[in-house]
DNA sequence: TAGTGGTCTAGACCACTAG
DNA sequence: TAGTGGTCTAGACCACTAG
């Protein structure tokens, strides 16, 4: 397997970077000095360096030349799914129950819509050992004629559920997550008490004119679960 | 400003699987055909290309064609900085105190290292509108003539202050986020009771062999603060 | 065998930078 | 004005796919 030349470039300079031999700021070979050092064309060399370019380890300043980035970062890509946390596969999820209600206040906030919109419920918690660990509900805009299959209910995650009635590309997806005392109902589920402090997760879908469609709160005993994030990215984290 | 091409033929794709009418599994058009169509070169068209196999739109099979990507994911990007968590900027933050001492068990653990290893410890707290709101302690295994800088102790974030040390590219972090009672320390410097629980946020940092160089913990109050994490990603989020 | 994507060449013209 | 990166061309040869 003889490399291309252009992954040759691309570590080479990486390499130069890593080992510390040029820093933050600095400036790297120039094209045409790349080209005259691997003795290839522009093209090639260009090739190598968009590379690096997409992995943010240089910039490039047009009439001026390629420098290295800061790499220092507080960026982190965290992996969550609601009901399949609990990796290890032993856990067991449960539809508790489907319902078309009038919005509590909170919902209407974080999905816009007035009182007079009705929403569709879902809540579904989740079990492992026999111990309940997730808590899951979700809340969609209810609209006449409205697809809901059982099935999905049970076993899809959020994006999947909401992406029959849409496009699947450009959904926005937010999370925000929190500690707090579980209510009385949130008591009631995950089999705690007041004292024990649960871990929040509210997801908010949108589509592409940043209209929600979609909101979720998931609610986990932290005694049992803990949420994993780093800065190491990987395509099709599933 | 006019589009440069390769722009336009990589919108022309994307639009084409915005709107549906490409779906997941099916294939684009071959490079020759986008060639024809836009009377343009083969680089042109995959430069194009290259940009949508970047975002995860398409991936491409040597010998079949390009073809739609699964867009769905569970990938979400967080933001964490343990210093500078309360955006606002009327945070104010503070040096507890920095020590030698034998490590915790659970910091033993965490570094890897016997309880005959000292390590330094660097505890911080944040206030704002003198409220406490973020606990942060930091434990870094101690060598001789190890240079420790009171500036940076007192403003700079975990991975700041270990670039120092190594090469500050290729340093490997991972965060475990959880809720939890605070323990009496805990209580004592955030002023809460034992009831109201906290966000745990343990920080490990791992050099080019994971071997951790560095662990912290960082404690916030529930009630001010909480966690962001979207699936846009941007570069240098800081 | 015809078609596909992967790599690469040797040029070109452009806008921009900085002395 | 010389050098830089950004865009683009019109070719080439390759390994691989699938009928």
């Amino acid at each position: 397997m003889k490399k291309p030349l252009h992954i040759e470039i691309s570590e080479y300079i990486k390499n130069q970077i890593i080992s510390g031999k040029l820093k933050y700021g600095d400036k790297i070979n120039s094209e045409n000095e790349l080209c005259e050092k691997f003795g290839t064309s522009r093209m090639t060399v260009r090739k190598g360096l968009t590379v690096l370019v997409n992995e943010n380890f240089i910039y490039s300043v047009p009439g001026k030349g390629n420098f290295v980035s800061e790499k220092i970062s507080n960026q982190y890509t965290l992996y969550f799914n609601e009901l399949n946390s609990l990796k290890s596969g032993n856990e067991e999820t449960k539809l508790l129950g489907v319902n078309i209600i009038n919005p509590p206040i909170e919902v209407m906030f974080n999905l816009g819509i007035t009182k007079k919109r009705k929403v569709i419920v879902i809540k579904r918690y989740s079990m492992k050992h026999d111990i309940s660990i997730v808590y899951d509900i979700k809340y969609i805009p209810y609209h006449v004629g409205m697809p809901i299959v059982e099935k999905e209910i049970h076993y899809a995650t959020f994006p999947e559920i909401l992406a029959k009635e849409m496009s699947h590309f450009e959904i926005k997806k937010e999370l925000i997550i929190s500690g707090e005392n579980p209510s009385k109902e949130v008591q009631k589920i995950l089999k705690i008490t007041k004292e024990e402090p649960v871990m929040k997760i509210e997801q908010k879908i949108l589509d592409d004119d940043n209209k929600p469609i979609g909101f979720g709160i998931t609610y986990f005993n932290s005694k049992y679960f803990k949420l994993e994030a780093s800065n190491l990215k990987s395509y099709e984290g599933d």
